[in-house]
RNA sequence: GGGGAGGUGCCAGAGCGGCCAAAUGGGGCGGGCUGUAAACCCGUUGGCGUUGCCUACGUUGGUUCGAAUCCAUCCCUCCCCA
């Protein structure tokens, strides 16, 4: 394809390119371009928040340029501080591991396997002795480390900075010198990261690389960016139906959003959208019911998308007991005399995580056995065969006789 | 090295001898409403078979009838000076 067309295309949902000239300089002249990504094994999985920087590199990968998937093995011992307004606690090599492995075959929903390769940055930086660490570090100065939002609110508001944290932007940008990046990736919070690596690459001699930043996607919350430690977050391997219900739970200002950057639509195609519902042509609830219909069929299936979406109706408009939920076998001796007090009964089960807690679901009308309210929080059960307990609308669990 | 400030519930942040399981806000949870697990409104938010009891305000001791609040010790953080 030709380089103006590349561009056209890499363009879409982009926040910034720096540059975009020397982009389509390096495109024309080298023809294939190796394109960084660099992921941070301190959590595991991958969320449709990181699913915006894999699309765009899959992006890359159609148009037949080298994406480079960067575990940063190493400097998670560090752990970003971009956003953070603490310490890290560092992780332990075995879980640094076990997370890479998972983000790998996670981000492979996205990437093309074949056509990614996957470094990790221990390589370089272990080998690394003082004296490289000290002439790295020569190439960067207090000051303008402490422009970078976070550190410079840290400062301000007088929370710790360890100074090996210093060195995370420093290590992340070397490790674009170690790899001879031509494009680095990232979410905006990442701009200062990935124009340090700039900075970098020029002191060791190399063409800087080109800088693209993608825009951060709320978490369902509406107003954080998405994240795992939030916990506003959908992950991409959660089951069809919880990945549903989460896309569906999203504020109503995120629906286009959303629709831009997690789905196939073109953009006009969006546009129109938004365009029908501001004048009352396409309702919001339709419109959120294709969104995530879409969604989870990019990563299941449409049918699976389709059995979601009628679970989904099934509990919150017609107010049904969902069929495939979870049992919980009672066994005998959880019982006196063939009965169970039900506050015992929810704590069990983990429905409620304390008798104070069940209590309190109970008082407050948020329990249900066998769709009839409990009230009394003194009841004893009799359980038969089969039963289905369910606390607040969405949590349900069936009830089993254990006979051994 | 010297001087000063501070560490409170999931988070932020009040309280500064009894009325404190600890104000207020955020978050969470439950209910109502709704197309919705949006928005909005109301309630609730340490544990315990719960009108009472137990454990909690960085650590460990102490003063006191009584301590989150006073004293000492240790740990941690921040600021200023050097």
């Amino acid at each position: 394809m030709e380089p103006e067309e590349q561009i056209q295309l890499i363009k879409k949902n982009t926040v910034e390119i720096i540059q975009e000239s020397e982009l389509l300089r390096r495109i024309t002249s080298k023809g294939s371009l190796r394109i960084k990504l660099g992921v941070d094994p301190t959590t595991s999985d991958i969320h449709l928040g990181h699913s915006i920087v894999l699309f765009k590199l899959r992006c890359f990968q159609d148009l037949g340029h080298k994406v480079i998937l960067l575990i940063g093995d190493f400097t998670a011992r560090v752990g970003d501080p971009s956003g953070r307004s603490k310490t890290r606690k560092p992780l332990s090599i075995k879980e640094i591991a076990a997370n890479a492995r998972t983000y790998r075959e996670q981000a492979f929903k996205i990437l093309a396997p074949k056509k990614t390769e996957v470094l990790f940055n221990s390589e370089w930086l272990a080998k690394m002795n003082f004296s490289d660490v000290l002439k790295l570090a020569s190439y960067y100065t207090v000051a303008r480390m402490l422009e970078r939002d976070d550190f410079s609110l840290r400062y301000q508001k007088k929370y710790p900075i360890g100074l090996h944290e210093f060195m995370y932007p420093l290590m992340q940008a070397y490790d674009s010198v170690a790899m001879h990046a031509d494009v680095e990736l990232g979410g905006t919070d990442q701009k200062f990261n990935l124009l340090l690596g700039r900075q970098i690459q020029k002191a060791y001699g190399q063409p800087s690389q080109i800088v693209i930043t993608m825009p951060l996607l709320e978490g369902i919350d509406g107003s954080k960016k998405m994240s795992k430690s939030l916990g506003n977050y959908i992950g991409v391997t959660e089951p069809p139906y919880e990945m549903y219900g989460k896309v569906m739970s999203i504020p109503d200002e995120l629906i286009f959003k959303y629709f831009r950057l997690l789905t196939s639509l073109s953009e006009e195609e969006v546009d129109s959208r938004e365009k029908e519902s501001k004048e009352g042509r396409l309702h919001l609830g339709k419109a959120k019911e294709e969104l995530a219909e879409s969604i989870v069929s990019f990563y299941y299936s449409k049918s699976s998308a389709e059995a979601a979406k009628e679970r989904f109706k099934a509990i919150f408009k017609r107010k049904e007991t969902p069929t495939d939920i979870p049992s919980y076998f009672l066994a005998s001796d959880e019982m006196k005399e063939g009965k169970i007090w039900i506050v015992r009964i929810l704590q069990l089960t983990g429905l409620a995580n304390s008798g104070s807690e069940a209590r309190r679901l109970i008082k407050q009308g948020g329990v249900k056995w066998d769709e009839k309210i409990v009230k009394d929080i003194g009841w004893e059960v009799s359980p038969g065969e089969s039963h289905v307990l369910q606390a607040g609308k969405r949590k349900f669990i069936r009830i089993v006789r254990k006979h051994y």
